[in-house]
RNA sequence: GGUUCCGUAGCUCAGUUGGAUAGAGCAACAGCCUUCUAAGCUGUGGGCCCUGGGUUCGAAUCCCAGCGGAAUCACCA
């Protein structure tokens, strides 16, 4: 239990006590003084005045006196006028360190069987194009929402529906026949995802010039678009490949096979995996069934021309069409098949989507209609609504070519991190493949920081001329200090784990401020699971970053003449390190050992 | 127009369930490498927390209204 919830436990009592009142004990749960103030703890005795019926001073003083007497760990408190300032004594910091220096597990929560069985959706990529920078904050933010509900005592399993048939990859799969037979990724020497997203590109110029033609003869652009025999040939394709058809089917296995190849690349250098993968292909006839399903029990009903719908204006909302009067699936009727699948598959307690807001309106649907078709987590889904990631000239268009690519971002983050360390000594006494891994986990941290550490919601603005810091607030400063500490514990001779005298230390105010910092870890990760935020785990572990700096450059560790107090630093700065990089590893981040 | 989200320093962003004088980084300026890694540290300047009401001991935070921006409201996915 936390010091803070004993501290609160025992304010419990002394309001009964003293004031014979039954309180909640929220109301007195302590928070971290502020530093222009005596204390660690501060409890506001606001609250409590309606109890007490005294002035605030009073009622904190007696507070205060009352948990001197009855807690172990308060040595002494001041009162600054409703603020009761707690100072706890020292040997309980140490005592603190030394349980979170032994504990491997200190913060997460334990997963048992029993735990509850969370399912995450992200990525879901389409397989016409390469994986873009708005994909990487998907993956990043799924991928860390992952590893944060696992931490918080969740069974985790990640999943990816990918989007494999339409009209999309139809365009691709024209342009190719027309353009480019016989091109295969390893004859192009490219990756397959952007072979594909190459030929995609390719349908939609020679698609312009035809509609820019028919205009010119005199068609309204509605027209032109319609009539444009590419476009007509891409749907048939997609007719036949709806119908079976096996020479399109081939192809399609074919291309999607290059894609896949070149997401998995991608997948596997920005670090992310995946338990689970559906294929709409697999789940839009399933989504079908279920409509039908719900039609037959008066869930959904059918219009004149056949169409299938949803009428959800008793929510608030519109109607919803589910099946189109051909007959055919839309994306929402996909969605409801994935989730039959997902929940015949596993015994979901919670589902989180990761997806775009763009998306809100369609999971605010999503999650009526799964409800009204009897899923259990249905109402309770979790929408993981991101905001969009902007470059300083506006929005990225695929078709304007105002993309940023995944692969190139990756490769130049990498190339800045080597510029970065191009000062003579850093990677010194490292062979060229321990460098190129340093460059690696350093360029990829700085991303992922980069990213992360922004509130999910808010769009958030990309500046590929500035790319991304490697200085101040960044992922590559908290692996800095990382690299730091480890650099000062392989000089150390010390055997850590045979200090015994660490108990005779007094820790200076910035040490137990710094102790306060790591214990409060266990909150943080628990506060991320609630709040589903990766932000607050990267905020977290720079400001602890900072504060070590600032700790590092007050003393001399290494030089410190008295034996107790050199190895109370030694642990700390462990400490500091392994609890800099569990924080991080939960942001999917890797440590360097030097850099 | 309906719904949802956002509005904090010149710029990019924090601000934990309402708490004390609102914080970082970048950019600017001034210092610190003979000392454990200067991707660092110290200092200076920079704010009607969009506006106006309300709730209370106390509001950047909660409620209402307005203004500004974004997304969405397809027989697209």
């Amino acid at each position: 239990m936390s010091i803070e919830n004993i501290l609160a436990g025992v304010a419990v009592e002394a309001v009964k006590e003293l004031y014979g009142a039954q309180i909640d004990a929220a109301q007195v749960m302590p928070q971290a003084t502020k530093k222009e103030f005596e204390g660690n703890l501060t409890i506001v005795v606001f609250p409590l005045l309606r109890a007490s019926h005294k002035a605030p001073d009073v009622t904190a003083t007696e507070l205060g006196n009352y948990l001197v007497a009855h807690c172990d760990a308060v040595e002494k408190f001041n009162v600054i006028k409703g603020f009761l300032n707690i100072t706890l004594k020292p040997t309980y910091w140490t005592s603190v360190l030394t349980r979170i220096a032994t504990d491997d597990n200190y913060g997460f929560k334990p997963v048992t069987a029993d735990s509850p069985l969370v399912m995450i959706e992200y990525s879901s990529p389409n397989t016409n194009k390469p994986l873009h920078l708005g994909h990487v904050r998907n993956n990043l933010l799924g991928y860390s929402l992952a590893l944060i509900m696992a931490a918080c005592g969740n069974r985790v399993v990640k999943t990816n529906i990918v989007n494999d048939r339409g009209i999309h990859i139809c365009k691709s799969m024209l342009a190719w026949l027309k353009w480019g037979e016989g091109i295969t990724p390893e004859k192009a020497g490219k990756k397959g995802d952007h072979l594909i997203g190459d030929f995609y590109v390719t349908f939609d110029v020679h698609y312009k010039q035809e509609v820019a033609q028919l205009m010119e003869q005199g068609l309204s652009k509605e027209e032109a678009e319609r009539q444009s025999p590419l476009m007509q040939e891409a749907h048939d394709m997609l007719r036949r490949w709806e119908q079976g058809d096996e020479e399109v089917r081939s192809l399609w296995a074919m291309m999607n096979e290059w894609v896949y190849a070149g997401f998995d690349e991608t997948y596997k250098r920005l670090g992310v995996s995946f338990d689970k993968i559906y294929y709409e292909s697999q789940t839009y006839l399933e989504g079908k069934a279920k409509v039908l399903e719900g039609l037959e029990k008066g869930i959904f009903y059918r219009r004149d021309d056949g169409s299938v719908w949803a009428d959800l204006t008793a929510d608030g909302l519109d109607e919803k069409l589910l099946l189109r009067s051909d007959g055919t699936s839309v994306y929402m009727t996909q969605d409801i098949g994935t989730a039959k699948l997902r929940y015949e598959d596993y015994p979901i307690d919670s589902m989180i989507y990761v997806v775009g807001n763009e998306q809100n309106y369609h999971f605010q649907v999503l999650s009526l209609l799964l409800d009204k078709l009897g899923f259990k987590w249905g109402k309770d889904l979790i929408h993981f609504s991101y905001g969009m990631v902007e470059l300083p000239n506006g929005k990225m268009k695929s078709r304007e070519g105002t993309v940023v690519d995944a692969d190139d971002l990756m490769d130049s983050m990498i190339e800045t991190a080597r510029e970065k360390s191009g000062e003579p000594g850093r990677l010194e006494g490292l062979t060229p493949a321990e460098r190129e891994e340093v460059l690696r986990i350093i360029g990829l941290g700085a991303l992922k920081y980069f990213i992360l550490k922004v509130d999910p919601r808010k769009n958030m603005l990309f500046n590929p001329e500035e790319s991304i810091d490697f200085a101040g607030n960044t992922g590559s400063f908290i692996q800095y200090t990382y690299a730091r500490i480890r650099s000062i514990l392989r000089k150390s001779c010390d055997d850590l784990s045979a200090c015994q005298n660490l108990e005779c230390h007094a820790p200076s105010e910035k040490e137990t401020a710094l102790i306060q910092r790591v214990a409060d870890f266990a909150t943080v990760v628990a506060e991320a699971g609630r709040t589903y935020s990766p932000a607050l785990i990267a905020n977290y572990a720079y400001d602890l970053a900072k504060q070590f700096n600032q700790f590092y450059h007050d003393c001399s560790i290494l030089r410190e003449e008295d034996d107790t107090c050199r190895q109370f630093r030694l642990l700390l700065s462990r400490t500091v390190a392994v609890t800099l990089r569990r924080a991080v590893g939960l942001l999917g981040m890797e440590m360097p050992e030097r850099m």
